[in-house]
DNA sequence: CCAAAATTGGACCCGCAAGTCCAGAAATCA
DNA sequence: TGATTTCTGGACTTGCGGGTCCAATTTTGG
C-alpha cells in the first residue's frame, strides 16, 4: 500500500490525496522512514494506554526519536499527528476485513464476512483507537470529519456492492434499497462495536450481524 | 426523580444505589442543592464545549463556586465528577425517549417512537456528552462501564417488551427472539448515533431505525 | 569532495489545570 | 445562645505535557 519506489519526489506527504499542512516538502529515504516508524508507534501507543493518556513523550520512548523530529515531520503537532495516526487506523478498519468483505457473492460468503468482523473485534478486544483518536480531536475538526465520512462511504459501498450482486443472482429481492440496506447493516455493526468498547459484551455485534444478514435473505 | 423529602438523612450521596466513595457522609439542604448545582452545570459546560476543553475551572465559573467547594463534594476529584455527570447524561437518554419508548404497543406507537429519537438526536447535534465522558474516563474504568452497562440493559429491555407486547397481539411471530431482536436494533440506534456524530448526517440513523422495525414486522 | 539541505538530539520554556490548604461564614442542634 | 459541624472563598503549589530553539550531524546532489 505504501512503499512507493521513487524517493525524493517532491509530492506532498499526505498519502491517498488527503489534503491539509503536512510538513517538509521533501523527504530523503531516512526522514520518510523515520515518518511512517513514528506514526506506526504512535497507533501502538494509543492501542494500548488509550488516547488519553498517550503523551509525545511516550511516542518519542517508543520510536526512538526526539522532540524535535516530532515537531520536524508534524509541524502542527499532536493534532497533526493523531490525524495521521486516525488514517492509519481507518486503513486497517477495512483491510482487516478482506478479501471477505470485497467478496460478498454467496451466503457462506456473507456468513465467512460476519465471522472475520467478529473475530477482528474480538481480538482487538476493548480498545477502539480510531474511535479515540476521533473523539479526542473533536468529531467538529474537519479533518477527523473527513476521515471517518471516508471510511463509511466505502464501508458501506463494500456492503451495498455485495447486496446488489446478490440481487443480481436472485437471492435478493430487486426492490429492497440496497444502500438503505447497507447503511443500517453498518450502523448495527458501528453500534455493535460501541457496545462491546463499554461493556464488554460482544453479543449486540453479533445479533446486528446476524439479524441484518437474515432480514437481506428473507424474500 | 430526586427530591427526597427528608433532608439529612444518613444516606450516602450516590443515587440509584451505585457504590464508591462519595464524599461527606452528610448533607445539609444547601449543600444538596450545591451538589446538584454543580453537577448539572458540569453536565451542561461539557455539552457546549466538549468533555477534553472543559476543566475545573469552567465549571467554577459557571456553576458559581469555588475549587475547595468541588473539592469537598467530589473528594476524588474530576474523575468522580465526570462518573456523576455521566450518570446524569444516562438518565436523560432514556427519559428523553419517554413516554414513547415504555409504549410500543401498536405500530403507530413504534413509529412515533422512532420519530421521537430521530428528533431527539437531530436536536442534540454533534455531540454526546455520555460517549464523551464515557470516553474520557476510559471505558475501562468499572464505574463507566457499569454506567453504560445499565443503561444498555434498560433500553435493551424496554425494546425487548415493546416487541413481546407486539407478540402478545400477534403482529409479530412468536418464533422471533425479542431480546436478540432487541439488542440488534439497539446496535443499529448506537451505531447511527455514532455515525452522524462523526459525519454529522443522519442518514443511518433513519435507516437502522426504519429497516430494523421494518424487519420485526414482516412475518 | 564540497556546499546545501535534510535530519537529529535534547535542553529549555511556558501555561494550564488538577489538587491542597486554611481561615472565615453559615447552618445545625442541644 | 453557644458549641459543633458543615459549607464556602480563593490564594497557592505542583507537575506535566505541548511546543520552541539551536547547534551538531548526516545525507544528498553536483
Amino acid at each position: 500500500m505504501l512503499s512507493n519506489g521513487a524517493l525524493r519526489e517532491n509530492h506532498p506527504i499526505g498519502h491517498r490525496g488527503y489534503p491539509g499542512p503536512v510538513g517538509p516538502k521533501t523527504l530523503t529515504q531516512k526522514g520518510l522512514a523515520t515518518r511512517q516508524r513514528i506514526v506506526e508507534g504512535a497507533a501502538a501507543e494509543i492501542r494500548e494506554r488509550g488516547v488519553a493518556e498517550t503523551t509525545l513523550d511516550h511516542v518519542r520512548a517508543r520510536t526512538g526519536t526526539s522532540k524535535s523530529q516530532l515537531f520536524h515531520y508534524f509541524p502542527d503537532g499532536k493534532e497533526q499527528l493523531l490525524l495521521e495516526v486516525a488514517r492509519h487506523e481507518a486503513d486497517r478498519v477495512l483491510s482487516d476485513q478482506q478479501p471477505q468483505l470485497g467478496d460478498l457473492t454467496s451466503w457462506p460468503a456473507w456468513q465467512a464476512w460476519r465471522d472475520r468482523v467478529v473475530d477482528r473485534y474480538l481480538r482487538q478486544g476493548m480498545d477502539c483507537p480510531l474511535s479515540g483518536v476521533i473523539a479526542q480531536l473533536g468529531r467538529s475538526t474537519p479533518g477527523a470529519q473527513a476521515v471517518v465520512s471516508e471510511l463509511m462511504r466505502q464501508w458501506q459501498g463494500e456492503i451495498a456492492a455485495g447486496i446488489r450482486h446478490m440481487q443480481g443472482l436472485g437471492e435478493i429481492v430487486p426492490a429492497l434499497d440496497a444502500d438503505r440496506s447497507a447503511a443500517a447493516l453498518l450502523a448495527g455493526i458501528q453500534g455493535g462495536v460501541m457496545v462491546m468498547l463499554a461493556t464488554g459484551r460482544i453479543g449486540h455485534l453479533e445479533a446486528a450481524l446476524d439479524v441484518g444478514i437474515e432480514g437481506l435473505r428473507r424474500r
